[in-house]
DNA sequence: CTTTTGATTGGTATCGTTATCAATTTGGAT
DNA sequence: ATCCAAATTGATAACGATACCAATCAAAAG
């Protein structure tokens, strides 16, 4: 009849048409529906790509009350953390028909509702949310979601729904008795960027609190600028000049410890013997430099498969095309609590 | 009547009952479109929070047939590079009412065209991609895709639409130039991963040519692992291995080439006296440890914020929210030619 | 040969919103 | 007061797919 190839893309009604069939037989063929006959469904197909059919998967979302979209939501990109978590859940995303939508806030809580309340809208299956500590707005639209929330990073606090991730409370005591087994006496602690996220202010406390109990206190510096290894000599420098006697420094991450490695190894400032110098995160470049950083080796990665696991497992019946592993089943609210360990380098 | 609360979330039909107003009201209040009168919009403004009424974009993205979705396609999330781009596009894009949906193809071609597939389903508002050669489902699928389309990264070749990027011709050039104007004559390339992406293998065959230009060899070699400081220092043990009278070492990328640093410092080999190591893409660690890392400075953020800007231009005049300063148009079919510059290290 | 069962196929309504156009109201110009 | 244009509101019909249920058909059971 009329030109289908200059109109608007074809829809299931041209297929359906073309192949002489009905509409929701293409929608079945499409879905890879059962009960649709060999020689239906070679019809379709045939139909379809001479047309160049694609179904619309808004329209199918808006039906089926499904849309298949995760929304993640994350304070940074400029970390190498985030997109570590972030590829971890593509891994675990993958063989199931889940997509990610990314949302940044940039450690803005204001940015952070915006940005839920507009993912939201889009009726997600699921929501991914880094740490613990929301805006009031977000942990109610969060509480209130209609589908399952995971909470990643950090497993100190009460989480919404799932959650999957390492405990601060546990990285501060570790980096604590380290220290201290290993002789340090005259500790201090150097953060970034008014210790956003939470969880670096959680571990902080943590560490002080760890010391206290062996009867020692804690210098902290926090610098303003964002992490990055100019922060970290930045922020070795200042926390040198108020208290010179420091003979060791954990950094709330390794970014800022590698700063200061640089800036001790410029000021001729030997490390360990004069001062020892700890990270956190266990980033590839720690093992690699001379001397090797000493670091909490935190697993990402392995976070963001876990969250996607989490996720598979709850939404399981809809999502899954190559099935998981038949496993324990999670009870609701459920935590998944990684393990941390002590990376020990040549820096304490 | 029935009980609002224990029943499905509430629609636009329920807000407009409560305000004793049409749906199509509620609609206009909520997309803030003009015609409505205070009066009427605080009424409807009321009703909504009352129900904690959220518009389904889904729904409203089929009827009106825009969906606001930007497809964000990278081969990976390992290293810095694509989410420094992905965090351009987030910040360009910010002030539109565009999102980010992501796909990460890890460099399998395969795999990138189910994603596409995927993700143009969802009808999205433009398409960002990186690179410029692609699978040939890939190519016909944006060169048909009804949205604009922007390849990011490189400029060597034929965009199918936008693009915005650097030289890898001019990168290779550059250095070449460089290398050679510093006096070194026994030359050496690094790669990995069989040279994915593309660009990478552009920019080592336009160091070469710009080499023979000079009457100078290359000596190549390409290791099988991905990109990494630990797979840079088996290279540059490799190559030198093979060429142990080499002068000088390009690798592939700064991880590549920090990794071959630290190989040379290992075993008592003088840089940049015995031999030259330059990277490319001038990640902030290259100008923090000593020696500096010379390298050719990449400028990834700056190519997401321009592939957002191009967008935006294209997408004007349905997405802005406050409006883009008025600069000159670009023709359909541009592209964004970004600027490399030589960051000369202590290493050549 | 009839009845029953299960596998295929189709008709119709609907998901929740917005485009389109018609109806109504308001305010100013004549 | 009368009329016309602009502003405001509403009724209706999509958008393109899938859920639900009815109808048809072939094969198995009696």
């Amino acid at each position: 009849m009329s030109d289908p190839d200059i109109s608007s893309p074809p829809t299931a009604r041209d297929v359906a048409k073309r192949a002489g069939v009905s509409v929701i037989t293409v929608s079945r063929v499409m879905r890879s529906a059962p009960n649709v006959s060999p020689a239906m469904r070679d019809k379709v197909r045939a139909a379809a790509l001479e047309l160049g059919y694609r179904p619309n998967r808004v329209a199918g979302a808006l039906r089926a009350r499904e849309t298949g979209l995760v929304a993640v939501i994350v304070p940074s990109m400029s970390h190498s953390v985030f997109p570590e978590v972030i590829d971890g859940i593509d891994h675990g995303l993958s063989g199931t028909s889940l997509r990610t939508v990314l949302g940044i806030t940039h450690y803005d809580q204001a940015r952070e509702a915006a940005i839920l309340h507009d993912l939201i809208a889009w009726n997600p299956a699921a929501v991914i949310i880094s740490g613990l500590e929301h805006h009031p707005d977000v942990h109610a639209m969060l509480a209130g979601a209609s589908c399952p929330v995971v909470e990643v990073m950090d497993v100190d606090g009460d989480p919404i729904d799932l959650c999957v991730g390492t405990s601060q409370q546990e990285a501060g005591e570790l980096m604590a008795a380290h220290l201290v087994e290993t002789g340090r006496r005259r500790i201090g602690y150097v953060g970034a960027w008014g210790e956003r996220p939470d969880r670096s202010r959680k571990r902080r406390e943590a560490f002080a609190a760890a010391l206290t109990r062996r009867g020692l206190d804690l210098a902290v510096h926090i610098e303003d600028a964002p992490s990055s290894l100019k922060t970290g000599r930045a922020g070795c420098a200042a926390i040198l000049a108020e208290h010179p006697d420091l003979d060791a420094i954990h950094f709330a991450n390794d970014d800022l410890a590698l700063g200061a490695l640089f800036h001790c190894r410029e000021n001729g400032i030997r490390v360990p013997e004069d001062i020892g110098l700890a990270g956190f995160n266990g980033i590839e470049l720690v093992g690699m430099i001379t001397p090797r950083l000493t670091t909490i080796a935190n697993p990402r990665f392995e976070m963001g498969i876990c969250a996607a696991r989490m996720l598979s497992r709850r939404l399981n019946s809809e999502y899954s095309e190559g099935d998981q592993d038949a496993q324990v089943s999670l009870p609701a609210g459920d935590t998944w609590h990684l393990p941390l360990h002590l990376s020990k380098g040549d820096t304490t």
